[in-house]
DNA sequence: ATCATTGAGTTCCGATTAGAGACTATATAG
DNA sequence: CTATATAGTCTCTAATCGGAACTCAATGAT
């Protein structure tokens, strides 16, 4: 939709968001999670437009996260399956549902989902963890930092971002 | 920016997506994370017109992820800043970094940002694993199944909606 | 005291994009 | 042969976006 910024071209969520950043593309694979596969399954579900709901499908299965496939035994229909690509967004989805539930307007306090994990048979509640120690990972105990390949413009984008506002003198007496 | 559509308007991902289901929405809040505070500051780093910036952070503010609160010293200035509504969404950040490390065009296999763990100080990569049994959420492993308050017209139209082109015979003889 | 600058917006304008709905094309059921 | 279902495309209008200019208050410099 819109093009990347310059400096944050790299950046991985913005990567994310090409794909899940666009909030009829994001309810297309939550149906997709759901098991939803066809174009009139989307459009029936989602209430949108032909013409939308074709340029999205068109964009997911341009990204590589869908799969357009034809139905064997039915010509000219096909259906739209998630690829191991797009299979792996499910962790952002799973994080999306546990906010959600915690936080939504309408959505706090009720079960809307019921989320079942099979190999313990308990309601699944995504958590996140390090996959280096195992513990949760929390807001403050994470320092995000410029990476290996930051591009130095994109460091220095965010350094001068954080400290608007602090004036310092410019110059002192030399 | 869109209405929620009848049927689905208590799904938690809707409810999340009125939050981070905005380009510019979501964008936002990762510089929240990075530790932006200030209009200029997210201004000057996304390349954001000022229309749209101020429409975006009063929508969060509104919505009670960002605190807009004036700075002590600097009369007429404020700052935004994260709330513990706003901190929470921090898990979806985290699966959207690592989805785009993994599968972004341009991120795969560079370190463009690095998220260091405190109280490990491994790399953090963030893994989703179930609340109940501790082990990774993958998604063969969970199904997804209508809550106890899932309004009956959602169910009915997601179960039409995934049985789209299984034409049953609608009457054998009677 | 005045002038320039910065922060934080708002307003106006032209260009995109979205959505509603009509229209097309193909295949199958009866 | 006709009606219906699937999967789109096309057109038209309405909403939204980005850009630039404008406002307004508070500093900082001269």
């Amino acid at each position: 939709m819109v093009k990347l910024s310059g400096a944050n071209a790299r950046c991985p969520i913005e990567a994310t968001l090409d794909v899940l950043g666009d909030r009829w593309s994001a309810l297309i694979l939550r149906d997709a999670f759901y098991g939803v596969r066809r174009f009139e399954g989307f459009r029936r579900h989602l209430g949108i437009s032909r013409k939308v709901l074709s340029q999205r499908l068109s964009r997911l299965v341009d990204s590589g996260v869908l799969r357009r496939a034809p139905i064997p035994g039915q010509a000219g229909q096909h259906e739209y399956r998630l690829t191991p690509k797009g299979g792996d967004l499910f962790p952002v989805l799973l994080a999306m549902v546990r906010w959600g539930e915690r936080w939504g307007t309408s959505a706090a306090g009720r079960e809307w989902l019921r989320l079942v994990h099979l190999d313990c048979g308990q309601p699944a509640h995504a958590r996140s963890v390090c996959d280096a120690c195992g513990q949760s990972l929390r807001l403050g105990r994470v320092r995000a930092l410029p990476g290996r390949d930051a591009p130095p413009e994109a460091v220095e984008s965010l350094r001068r971002a954080t400290r608007i506002g602090k004036r310092q003198k410019p110059s002192s007496k030399p």
